[in-house]
DNA sequence: TCGGCCTCTTTGGCTGAACCATTCAACACA
DNA sequence: TGTGTTGAATGGTTCAGCCAAAGAGGCCGA
């Protein structure tokens, strides 16, 4: 962790020659806002302060590090952007623990999507390689109550119809559903990073044609099905051929359309 | 992206009875520091400030956005924490952008992971589903120097003889280099913060006993020819069965000893 | 007694001015 | 020519203070 630290200023050593003298290796001098925010993220890592509790208020922090307030502020905006910690202005409010989760990892994996201009095709590659995986999980774990949201977002999508933005959000319900029902939280991370990226880059009217929808459907209810019956490897397979195919369409606008990662904004 | 932002204060109306009157939402007014992050932020993943891109300094920002040097050092700060600015102190120093990419991944798929506790076995379910995926790209699309990288991991892992922290180093490396052979970011990205922590979770003498040491290294032999061959199929087999053996091994040893996710740190 | 209103307190959000530390470039000097 | 010095640019930090939101508690009238 220490290592992943942001930079820190960098002091040089001056080159000389000559006889041997102590040699000294160049040394960081962390920012102090740094300091205080991997003293507290340790403490929330460890475990010491746990989920909701609440960290002094600034001005009481400013007294107990002997640092000033603009710094300790740098120091909680940087775990507030970590989501370790959510901040609350007014009376009853302040610093509170908060452990991060999969809209932490959502969040990065956007940024990193759009900030590395990802191509969509690595976005299907990686969606062939793990929501396979999560659907023969789902269908080894999957409780009735799972069983119940996949159902509920396979009628949505169903019922749907022409309405091509209540299709594209049943459909990212659905595959959530499934990552869900894994039980697996780091897969469900991950899916959930991929298919909103998915869905924001092939939110395209002349993609999601009659027969499209018409074939996303009954891939979903065959998929749902192995799930019910617990047949994870036919879940697997399923899901796999149901991707795989999504690719090989989007590839094909791509190609004759020039389509191009959108900003998930629209 | 506007939608994932952190939260800003919320300001409730007060319910009134009686005729029907003006609506109004309850309406969020955002923080000034988010604010300007925001847009720095856009303005850096649209494309306009390309990378190495040198942003104005501080007390010129102040001048320009007609907010305080506090403020303006907030949404830098923030911009720094997700990893699209980079910020160096002294003359000729300044915020230049800076494109996230696989480090930011990787930190906060840890972040999460130690966050959330997430248990060693969601771990080996994770790579499971990558790994194999990972080889089997590596095996269509591996330059020579993708496989020098690899035979030259797989020659220090089988150097490292009975220095186990030089053949943990060293089995980390070469998974890594079957990830980049894959030339898939995302993939990359996801593989290389997964390395990382397994490791930091398994690195326990009594586990890396002289057995597996011979079996991980003769795995390695195996799937690196397959990528030498271009074999896809038998890279995806041959890695399955080497990560499923890990992690059946790896169980075992948890369920005698009851090792846990250890602290990275150490 | 109860509901509404006011005021006070606590807390984060923001500003402005000032000083320190680091770095680099220009310049003077041997 | 090289070397030390000085000054300017830039981020890092502090201090003192005000504003705004949100509870908490008391006061007053119905």
């Amino acid at each position: 962790m220490q290592s992943a630290e942001h930079p820190s200023r960098t002091v040089r050593g001056r080159a000389t020659a000559g006889e041997p003298r102590p040699r000294f290796d160049t040394l960081t001098v962390p920012k102090a806002s740094d300091v205080l925010a991997a003293e507290v993220r340790e403490r929330i890592l460890s475990g010491e302060f746990t989920e909701g509790t609440a960290l002094p208020p600034e001005r009481q922090l400013v007294e107990q590090t002997g640092l000033s307030r603009a710094t300790v502020r740098e120091a909680l905006r940087i775990l507030e952007v970590e989501r370790l910690l959510e901040i609350r202005p007014g009376r009853g409010g302040g610093a509170f623990v908060h452990r991060p989760g999969r809209e932490s990892l959502a969040n990065t994996v956007r940024l990193v999507i759009r900030g590395q201009r990802i191509r969509l095709e690595d976005l299907h590659e990686t969606r062939e390689a793990i929501e396979p995986a999560c659907a023969a999980l789902a269908a080894r774990r999957r409780t009735d109550a799972d069983l119940a949201e996949l159902d509920d977002a396979h009628a949505d999508l169903v019922a749907a119809g022409d309405d091509i933005q209540r299709f594209l959000r049943a459909n990212i319900h659905w595959h959530n559903a499934v990552a869900r029902a894994g039980e697996n939280e780091l897969l469900i991370g991950f899916m959930s990073a991929l298919s909103q990226s998915i869905h924001a880059a092939t939110n395209i009217e002349q993609f999601m044609d009659a027969d499209i929808r018409r074939l996303t459907a009954r891939a979903h209810a065959r998929i749902t099905e192995a799930i019910r019956d617990r047949d994870s490897e036919a879940a697997m397979r399923r899901m796999t051929r149901h991707v795989c195919g999504f690719a090989r369409a989007a590839a094909e606008v791509d190609r004759r359309d020039g389509v191009d990662l959108i900003d998930p904004e629209n």
